[in-house]
DNA sequence: AAATAATGACTGACCAGTCAGTCAAATACG
DNA sequence: CGTATTTGACTGACTGGTCAGTCATTATTT
């Protein structure tokens, strides 16, 4: 009966990026090389098919699911609507893999990050940046604004990105300060308990700027470092 | 052309409760009560009203704004279509004057109970108590989803927030934090410049909770304790 | 009886998804 | 090589269904 709560097929192979880390593979119009590392044809279909999931990030960002009409996006990726309907199954699907393909890259970045044995002080002090530079002065804040406006509504959406994003994150996280932790760098073992603390500023950040950054911008950057410096312990005083 | 965004008409004097602090009023619409208790047919206009708001945030709340039925909200209220058009403008309307009657009282208390020179902890105690049993164990933890989910396509209804809400809440935290400060209960004054990392742990739960809750819940009531104890300073060792 | 409240069938706009037809690229053939 | 044939990506008018908002009619007060 609900038109958007459905749960939508299985996810299939997932044809993410397959290599590099950060950056959004996208191919946006390269010159149409004849002899072929792939056929003109098929490039131009890839390429409508980048064309479209921009289009649709716009239009979903600024609009929500529900109320994004896919003549829309049709119009901005200049591309007729029956074309969408050639890479995608229907609007949901489209909606999912637009959310895959921005932040499946992200996550591994994350992984190795903080898979080391720093001083927490110095691997919190890199995820700030990589988190301000990759993904809040970016458009994959829209992404993951997406992901927490429409979640709630989109059930198969919440659990891809819990299984795909969450899970692993917080694994890592809470390995990353486990390890902190016994090296004497945390007063308590709260944040060992608690590892969504430690993203909290950011996800905060990320909501506020959606609703009130016109009546009172926030700075990320120096909300973070405030928050990390009190979250982490003094470093034996001195 | 969009149905969504647009800006909707100005918010008027915002009839919010004037008395009681935490119950929502009940008779909203000015009723005379000249002579009798209240004329019965007031109030059943009243109590239709009310049978409506609540089904409203049900629907809301489970579908978004934009995939909302007033055909629905109609028949969960138990009452015609056309008599939800009798209480409120459109469906915009319906959806701000939910907002407005449920978090309207919740402020005050919250300004109240921070206007105090208790020690911060005991402050932050009570306010954890506050928080979750009034807030995260009511329908008003579903009214706050639907601000951070509905707002960025709303800019009325963010505007009306953070004049009614947001700007006092910090204001008031933000003098709470400055006393405790002077006093030395914080170690730096980083929850000063940033009072919003403050309620950050209950945003991140009412986020947490609509998305993850059934794969990983969280216990609101330790994480916020947790995180208070890790941004107060150990305070003056027994 | 007049006034007020409530109803629910109806309208018109709107939009996801379809499909018969077009045409450029790919392939086969002379 | 040039020409004929096939392929399949692309198009956009169209359909069927949905839903916000209206209003003539009916019910309930006073």
């Amino acid at each position: 009966m609900p038109k958007i709560t459905r749960a939508a097929k299985a996810p299939g192979p997932a044809r993410l990026a397959g290599a590099n880390p950060i950056s959004t593979p996208r191919r946006a119009k390269g010159t149409p090389a004849p002899s072929n590392p792939v056929g003109a044809r098929a490039r131009r279909s890839a390429e409508r098919r980048d064309a479209i999931l921009a289009a649709a990030l716009d239009e979903f960002s600024a609009r929500g699911f529900a109320a994004t009409r896919l003549d829309d996006v049709a119009r901005r990726a200049d591309v007729a609507k029956g074309t969408i309907y050639l890479h995608f199954a229907d609007k949901e699907t489209l909606f999912q893999e637009l959310i895959r393909v921005e932040i499946g890259p992200v996550v591994q970045v994350l992984e190795i990050a903080s898979h080391t044995d720093m001083p927490l002080r110095q691997v919190t002090d890199r995820l700030i940046e990589v988190f301000v530079r990759e993904v809040f002065e970016t458009r994959r804040k829209d992404v993951i604004r997406l992901i927490l406006t429409e979640g709630p509504r989109f059930p198969a959406l919440a659990e891809f990105y819990y299984r795909e994003v969450i899970s692993r994150v917080m694994t890592t996280i809470r390995a990353m300060l486990r390890r902190a932790h016994e090296r004497g760098e945390l007063r308590t073992d709260a944040l060992v308990r608690f590892p969504q603390l430690l993203p909290a500023p950011g996800i905060v950040a990320i909501i506020w700027s959606g609703l009130f950054d016109r009546f009172e911008p926030v700075d990320v950057r120096a909300m973070m470092r405030a928050h990390f410096d009190m979250l982490l312990a003094p470093g034996s005083a001195p």
